[in-house]
DNA sequence: TATTATTACGTTAGGCGTAAAGATT
DNA sequence: AATCTTTACGCCTAACGTAATAATA
């Protein structure tokens, strides 16, 4: 029976050239290197070796067994990684969610009913999100829109309904509530990773720029240092927010700025099996 | 490392359904086996097993492994099988002939050239032969047409001549040469194994019957005793041979019964490196 | 009771490293 | 002298089988 371990040592002698750069490498004594050799021609029952008295080289047998068995040492590599990677998509939960928000809330409601599972999330592009539950990529998919689903089923999950927040100083600060047009030209802060939200606001206000803050840190001390406008949601308690920041949250009224989130779950419960 | 040996004894556990069974089909005791088994399981980083007290079985992860391990110890064995053929190819001439002569007569050239070689021959019809030269699957090879060869050379090799032989009462005997239309008709005796001589007899003399010998002692007591026409050629002293079996040598003297042999070698001498 | 998996345990075979030999550059 | 392969040899681990345990059908 072959050896693999035995196969990957004359692999390593092929590209090393020498048996005791092969033990070196191997942290084992020259000796088994060469007893290993014995062994592997043995298995193979043919020579692999062109043997001086000092000197050892690859045969053709033994170029062909290295090249063959780079293959195989690959697949051997790839057999227990295939278990591993299967093991653990059935032990993880796989959330592909368009906006942060609704992820959270899910996120909340999973540690309560599958309290040991591992959640695997991000926060992508509806397009994004649509491919990984067609391509059986996630376990639950949350969009802004109801989720064509064969199999599994999607349900409405929650609503979030978007402010804009500025410094009482600012010209809208007076206003009730505006619209996408009355406030595209304007500039404001933005977080990064906001999924939909972010292409949303690209397209819906064309002129504007966004200033773009990765660190949750760094942003509050811009929102709170600058006079830059910056949105919120009513996923928080937008009043105390912004009265936090001393500023004041306007409601945009535009339908696309008050989200339906709709979550799809594939079927078979948790843990699978 | 994964060790070959243990995951066969897991496939052989997939088929056979208990560790005792597997013991006994190895030849090993059944702690043998447990430990193969938990030093799998420690080897893929995952469980393979639900286990009960006394009760084992794969779990998912253990079928995805069985169904991987197979192909992989199949790719394992192909491997050295592989190893294995190109060693023997390289040390073996294959040569495949269209006709028994000029076989013979290159195998004992071969034995004075390449003593130590493996020599593989076979007889057998034309486009075989031409087929198994173009394929590479032969290294010599010998038609009785000069040999399109873009690799290696091709050349005349030899000639050999028909004649038909008959007991002295037989109504051809005194003639001193035929033609294969004077034949057809006449039922012959014939060796099995005679390459393109057979197909041409079949094809030249329609009308007539073969009465196929595949053992030569068997062969030469037909010869004798009966008195029916067999085939000869110049390959022997025909008149001597004639005369052994108390019968009449007549030469064909149609152009395909006056055979050139041509031979053609794959380059690179032997052995091969 | 018969079968099965697993643990415990003592023995032994085989694998490893050290040391040394032989050879080459 | 330095490097390299291979053999010899002794130690020691680790793999094996026997026996025992526990549990099930």
């Amino acid at each position: 029976m072959l050896d693999l371990y035995e196969l990957e040592q004359l692999i390593s002698f092929a590209d090393l050239g020498t048996l005791s750069r092969v033990a070196e490498a191997f942290h084992i004594s020259t000796p088994s290197v060469t007893r290993a050799m014995q062994s592997l021609e043995e298995g193979f029952g043919v020579p692999l070796f062109i043997r001086g008295k000092n000197r050892i080289e690859l045969n053709e047998n033994g170029q062909a067994a290295v090249e063959l068995g780079r293959k195989l040492l690959q697949e051997a590599e790839d057999t227990v990684n295939r278990v591993r990677m299967l093991d653990a998509r059935r032990n993880t939960i796989v959330v592909k969610s368009c906006a942060p928000a609704p992820l959270w809330e899910l996120l909340k409601k999973l540690s309560g009913s599958c309290p040991g599972a591992t959640v695997s999330s991000s926060i992508c592009q509806n397009e994004e999100v649509l491919a990984a539950w067609e391509n059986d990529d996630c376990d639950m998919a949350i969009l802004p829109f109801p989720i064509p689903s064969g199999e599994g089923k999607t349900e409405k999950f929650m609503e979030e309904h978007l402010y804009i927040c500025v410094p009482p100083e600012h010209a809208l600060a007076g206003r009730d509530e505006v619209r996408f047009a009355e406030i595209n030209g304007f500039n404001f802060l933005l977080r990064t990773e906001l999924g939909f939200w972010d292409l949303l606001c690209r397209q819906k206000m064309p002129a504007s720029k966004f200033l773009m803050q990765a660190e949750e840190f760094a942003f509050q001390e811009l929102v709170r240092s600058s006079s830059l406008p910056c949105f919120i949601t009513d996923y928080y308690d937008v009043d105390r927010w912004a009265a936090d920041y001393g500023r004041v949250a306007i409601s945009i009224t535009d339908a696309e700025a008050n989200v339906t989130f709709y979550i799809a779950c594939k079927p078979g419960g948790w843990p699978r099996r």
